[in-house]
DNA sequence: GATGAATGAGTTTTCATTCAT
DNA sequence: AATGAATGAAAACTCATTCAT
């Protein structure tokens, strides 16, 4: 049975294929037409089948919003997490970082777009708690990690330090959006290079 | 009679403030609710008029909306212009940049999020002329000019050049966001000074 | 302007014209095929115009409903009220009522009917507050002045004169209810005189 | 095969048993949340199986709302008859029968409610052959071979004798409809005993 | 110029019902 | 016998847009 809570593993297979079905398709739409955009009918519709099974399967678009939202998410955790375990170890922890997570951006400009997107949106409907702040301030505390380990922040003040971490945040994200905008005016390998070196070069 | 497009010294005072009021008020509950949620039916109410007044004076919803990002746009453009005429000559032009912009967001959060919600849903309308490709190619043309003028991109590649541009607009922005998101854990001024260290002692 | 609550006297003409076409529409087809099979699509349509002008006069089909019973309520408050001033002063003050009860419900069986049916509804909706059973306990204080009026409950102890006006008041509504069901099987006026003969013979 | 209609001695004990679980389960979720917010899959999850059972044993939620009324019904009259023989013989039946209705009423307060409720909802299906007609109709019957019994309505016009037994339903009902929409300010001991003294002490 | 009123297409959501397995 | 999955029709509700006055 579908909308309740429930946890992975107690999903049947069919469960879990129909939500990715529905979940896929639901982020195909919103790339293409924007999260608004995106009613049920066109998700249903282009899955294949009829309104009544996205109900089945989530409690009401809130719900799909949100776990399409977690699962993006995810995904781009674990593609960092696994391009770093690749890299030697004792090696430039934060340059693997920055490597990773454009990577992810060049690899899944739409998915980015809907993090986005979400992200706004989200947060628009919670008003108060700012869903996207938690979002961030997870971001910035494992990037805080990854400089830590390679010193990165020693002998930092630290009101310099953290800053430090959002300035390198806002760099990823800031150009993933004019990535996004117009990907064909960006080069985003050197523009991966010019970050690193600014990272490596900065004195404060 | 309002909708016509006609040039800004065609207009009457009134038809010229009515406009106004109109965006002003939009902006305002964009600000507060997001531009999904704010309703043609919410702005003439919050503004103290009929709903047929916004369409005696804008075509549609979409005009409206193009209004606003073009007004917001000026007023970012106007801000940093101006702050930058009001610095000595021969300064530190990309600085007093950095400083304008960042005091912008700081001064006009809701503004600057509004720009960014409404960039995301231009594109999305605009699908192939790619609407905010056009406002970052602007925004680093000037940003490009200004670093020339500080000879900030002397020496470097054609390739590293333009990245730069797009790194430091990017580092503005991505700061900006996250500062939308999260203003009270964002040390805007800490962060300020991390950049303009970053792109002093820039090394490529 | 439609759903905002305001005062009888700041609607417009129109205004109270609409909401009185909605109302009574709504009566009928309430009466006809009961509230949950009343959509408000039937609704419009019976009454002339498109969904969307219930939506701009009430704020939803909660709105719209509560205000029917308020109406059916009061009506049949106003037709006891009317009733008995026309009766002669120092007369049978609780005969009056009971005439004029009856009499309401027989000439406004629908009416009456709807009142039974929302009072379900509502009583289910707002599950704690239990509103039926505020309209009732006004039902009640009504007759036991009434009832006192007459000298009906003097030298009752607290417990039997309570106990007498639910009694009465449980005739009036028991018998509105058979007849609801079957009005060739129930002869409303014998039953009245019944009424009238137990009360006035009724000794503790 | 569950949903033809046989006899209840040619089901099998495991139907029987099935039928009752459905049965009960929905009692309690009408009684609970209101017919209407009574769905099948509430039903079916509450009682621990899937929908499909439901329809196997009824022909669809109209078949089941109404042997769920047939099996409530046959409760009260079950009550009633049985309460009356425990009475001694030539004992007032009249008495025994207002004691035992407002006993159910009392013990069976979420019953006695779905009866009123579905009474009003069988009926609106029903349009012309007015379901709750031909149950009053029984109950009316019932009551008057009880009254004769005691010989309650000897003497009176035909006219009078029916509508004794229409107004001493009607105040077993009217109370029950009072102290389901507010059990705590209803005395049914106190009520029954004006009950009984009204009809002990009636004179035409 | 301005307003209130009305529209209707479009959106989410609910639920009885069916059916293959 | 029973289940889970899927359906689709119908409901409430939203909102940009139009238009007579």
């Amino acid at each position: 049975m579908g909308a309740q809570k429930k946890s992975q593993s107690e999903m049947t297979f069919i469960e879990k294929h129909r939500r990715k079905q529905i979940i896929d398709t639901a982020i195909e739409i919103i790339a293409r037409d924007g999260y608004h955009q995106a009613t049920l009918a066109s998700v249903a519709k282009e899955a294949g089948f009829s309104k009544g099974v996205i109900f089945y399967y989530f409690k009401n678009k809130d719900e799909l919003t949100e776990q399409i939202n977690e699962i993006l998410l995810d995904e781009l955790r674990d593609h960092t997490r696994k391009c770093m375990k690749e890299e030697a170890p004792q090696a430039d922890n934060l340059k693997a970082y920055v490597e990773a997570y454009l990577d992810f951006i060049r690899k899944n400009r739409e998915k980015f777009a809907i993090l986005v997107e979400l992200g706004i949106n989200l947060n628009q409907k919670m008003q108060d708690q700012l869903f996207s702040s938690l979002v961030y301030i997870d971001c910035r505390k494992s990037l805080a990690v990854i400089m830590d380990r390679d010193g990165k922040r020693d002998n930092l003040e630290k009101k310099t330090a953290d800053a430090l971490v959002v300035v390198v945040q806002a760099m990823l994200d800031g150009l993933g959006i004019q990535y996004l905008s117009d990907p064909k005016n960006i080069d985003l390998d050197a523009c991966q290079q010019v970050i690193l070196s600014m990272i490596a070069s900065y004195q404060p």
